[in-house]
RNA sequence: GGGCGCGUAGCUCAAUUGGCAGAGCAAGUGACUCUUAAUCACUAGGUUGAAGGUUCGAUUCCUUCCGCGCUCACCA
């Protein structure tokens, strides 16, 4: 018998003898005085003298450390990444609860009764009077020193990374203070949020290959997302002039420390603005969300201090200048020129080669929080072209720690040169190009009923995690990142085996 | 998909040039009524990711496969 069949063997006998002790193994409802937390801020600065007359409380927990000593002894509850000592002595709380106290295995879940006090060496505690069982474990814990370190089985069981590692729930209270901080921000400037949908006859807003599923009744593939906009934009149509949703898109593309196939992102449109006005609004929202979830607008991101109460902003022929690390640094006229373009890019037009020349040279070097802004019309197929100069068009990303993070673009609200894009980007497919846009008939259709003048904006919520918790892969922000399947477990067979223990 | 690396007890890690697979924690038994990485004594726990190969002998060298990580390509 292996050593976790062995393990099970006991566990599950434990849980008869907790049984036989008149506690149930899997138990029901405790309502407790006070959570972990909200003892240790009440009562952790009193001393012992301030602790008297006696503070009852009742407090539930997992139990993470267990020291025995004959008639008593000393344990940890964990409560929503807290931690709390009790004493259970076997003249206060009994023979019965002290036998059963005898019989806990570090992991399980109980709740317990009794008095605040501080120990010789002034450890808050709580003197135990009575204990309540609440789960039993049948699995053992992560060590409790090096905790869980074995990435892949973190990433598989992310509730043992919760219970072993708490600076894993921090990343994940954060990410969710980021949610919460944007949608306040949203909403405090009159936006609302919406759902669109994940399941799309028709996949568009960006360019990436989709995952395809099957509708059995209507008997027709319909494809996971890539983006929402353009039903987003549909809504804007339709006057709701400023909307969002947060949700997630699915791209069916390689997998890397900053790739997840399946991942969060927000999208918001403005009528009326243009991406002028959405710049303004990113530095103010970045600078808040980084404020909210962090408690400052610098944060450090692999020893680099990235500073979000400013947000650089450079054209991205000027970028190109500008971090140009090679010798032979081009001017603005050079990167203008589809000469020089094409000496330094095998790309077919000059735009997709300034954005090609913009990838390579530039986008690492882009630490601190910086807007690129006026891209190649080439890439951009649902943007409105620059005025003066129809080769661009009013797009801009948002760069940080060398990641993109924001995309946002005034929307093109022509149906007639939105149909002329939509037939470039059927040409390009043509050409090869598997992530090329469809034609969206019934988005044309949409702007032929008259979308007022927007702007549109994608903020990648999962990177901005990344950013604002120092992680270095997106697996880390993602609590259950896509994983080969594991193999059979055996788990199942196990208990089976020991169905009647 | 390419390149590099890793996989040893439930967890965290050792194992010299190819020479008896080990420790700590967790677990079991016993002692202990203020410990806190509790302590002390004893015990058990391994298909070294899998399958082949080389060798008198493989955790160690080779091949293939599986899983994960990093990286490149692609992408946000």
């Amino acid at each position: 018998m292996s050593l976790e069949d062995e393990l099970l063997t006991q566990r599950l006998c434990r849980a008869r003898e907790i049984a036989a002790l008149g506690f149930e193994p899997y138990g029901r409802r405790f309502d407790f005085t006070s959570t972990l937390a909200e003892i240790l801020t009440g009562y952790a600065a009193k001393t012992a003298e301030e602790l008297v007359p006696e503070i009852r409380v009742r407090v539930a927990g997992r139990l993470m450390t267990k020291r025995l000593m004959g008639k008593a002894g000393f344990a940890h509850l964990q409560q929503d990444g807290e931690r709390l000592q009790i004493y259970v002595k076997k003249d206060a709380a009994g023979e019965r609860e002290f036998t059963l106290f005898q019989l806990l295995d570090i992991g399980d879940i109980i709740g317990v009764e009794g008095y605040l006090f501080r120990t010789r060496t002034g450890e808050l505690s709580v003197h135990v009077e009575k204990i309540e069982f609440l789960s039993k474990t049948l699995l053992s814990m992560p060590e409790k020193w090096h905790g869980l370190e074995d990435v892949e089985t973190r990433y598989r069981q992310r509730y043992l990374d919760l219970i072993a590692n708490p600076e894993v729930r921090k990343v994940f209270i954060t990410r969710a203070r980021i949610v919460a901080s944007l949608r306040r921000q949203l909403e405090a400037r009159g936006y609302i949020e919406v759902e669109t949908p994940m399941m799309q006859p028709l996949y568009g807003g960006a360019a990436a290959r989709p995952f395809v599923t099957h509708h059995n009744t209507l008997d027709i593939d319909l494809y996971l997302r890539i983006a929402p906009e353009l039903y987003l934009k549909r809504l804007v149509v339709g006057g709701l002039e400023r909307v969002y949703e947060i949700n997630r898109n699915f791209r069916n593309e390689g997998l890397s420390t900053h790739h997840n196939p399946e991942f969060t992102m927000l999208e918001f449109y403005q009528a009326y603005t243009d991406y002028r006005g959405l710049m303004d609004l990113s530095a103010e929202l970045l600078k808040q969300v980084a404020v909210d979830a962090t408690g400052s607008a610098e944060v450090e991101y692999e020893g680099r201090r990235l500073d979000f109460s400013r947000l650089d902003r450079y054209t991205m022929r000027e970028a190109v200048v500008q971090f140009w690390e090679a010798p032979d640094r081009p001017s603005l006229a050079d990167v203008a020129d589809p000469d020089w373009l094409r000496r330094h890019s095998g790309q077919a037009t000059a735009g997709e080669a300034l954005t090609d020349v913009f990838e390579r040279s530039v986008e690492d070097k882009l630490i601190q929080p910086t807007i690129i802004y006026d891209y190649p019309v080439e890439t951009s197929p649902l943007s409105k072209k620059k005025p003066e100069d129809p080769a661009f068009v009013e797009r801009f990303e948002i760069y940080a720690a060398g990641m993109e993070i924001g995309n946002a673009y005034t929307e093109l609200n022509d149906p007639q040169e939105q149909r002329r894009r939509f037939e470039m980007q059927l040409a390009m497919r043509e050409g090869g190009n598997e992530e090329a846009h469809q034609m969206d008939e019934d988005y044309v259709r949409a702007l032929a009923y008259g979308m007022p003048p927007a702007g549109g904006e994608g903020i990648g919520i999962d990177r901005l995690t990344m950013i604002l918790t120092g992680s270095r892969s997106i697996r880390d922000v993602i609590l259950f990142p896509l994983l080969r399947p594991e193999g059979p477990l055996e788990l199942v067979n196990s208990l089976r085996q020991r169905d009647t223990l």
